[in-house]
DNA sequence: CCGAATCCGGCTCGATACTG
DNA sequence: CAGTATCGAGCCGGATTCGG
């Protein structure tokens, strides 16, 4: 208890950071159904450069969601999976990816909308 | 139907960007129990900047999840509240905070040891 | 005094190209 | 296959300014 992301220096802050870094959403819900290799990663996340996928990946390995392995193969194979606090993540952003999917019409016409009120 | 988040067009994913953008959360996070002055709002949220607190409030407007009120008083007096489309995403976002603020330790010791394994 | 708009530096993001 | 390197565009945040 205790933690509080509106104070400013709570490290809960860091937290809800990194979970809306960019590609987080989308990284995590990929690995919804268990593990998958980078080219697969990056062929169902359509659109994701491998920069940006390697940067999303360290990073949620380095905070403990994301497990790497290399199998060490030739040619290479490296496989990515969800940790136990990962998948605890899925849950949340799982439902955001949903809201965003489910409200699109809304949403553009919120902005059709506005757009119309402006001209 | 047939928005997913994980094909390059799809308008799904302008959405999920939107949300993921880096003050959203705490935004309609700060709006939950009811209407918010601009001042409160920056009060409530430590830290966030008049500039990016009034451009975040703008695109959550625009995209129709805010409902912006000026009672054209003077001194000057502004209200923002979440509209019903801006309340079904308060739940998610709910969700997203209370992990960030709930799994603090973890990530934090994950960290910790990804950083003692490169020293 | 409140709710901004404006300008600017730094850092992240993303596209393209290249490597082991 | 699984990444790295490079570089330009864009967003973030701080400081300053402004109208009511």
């Amino acid at each position: 208890m205790g933690y509080n992301v509106m104070a400013r220096t709570c490290p809960s802050r860091v937290v809800l950071h990194r979970i809306g870094a960019r590609w987080t959403v989308f990284v995590v819900n990929a690995l919804e159904h268990g593990p998958k290799r980078f080219v697969e990663l990056k062929t169902h996340i359509q659109g994701i450069t491998p920069k940006v996928l390697t940067e999303t990946l360290r990073t949620l390995e380095r905070d403990g969601l994301v497990l790497r392995t290399d199998h060490e193969e030739n040619p290479p194979r490296v496989e990515y999976e969800l940790t136990e606090l990962g998948r605890s993540l899925l849950e949340p952003l799982r439902a955001v990816r949903r809201w965003a999917e489910a409200h699109v019409p809304e949403i553009e016409a919120a902005n059709a909308a506005a757009a119309a009120r402006e001209s």
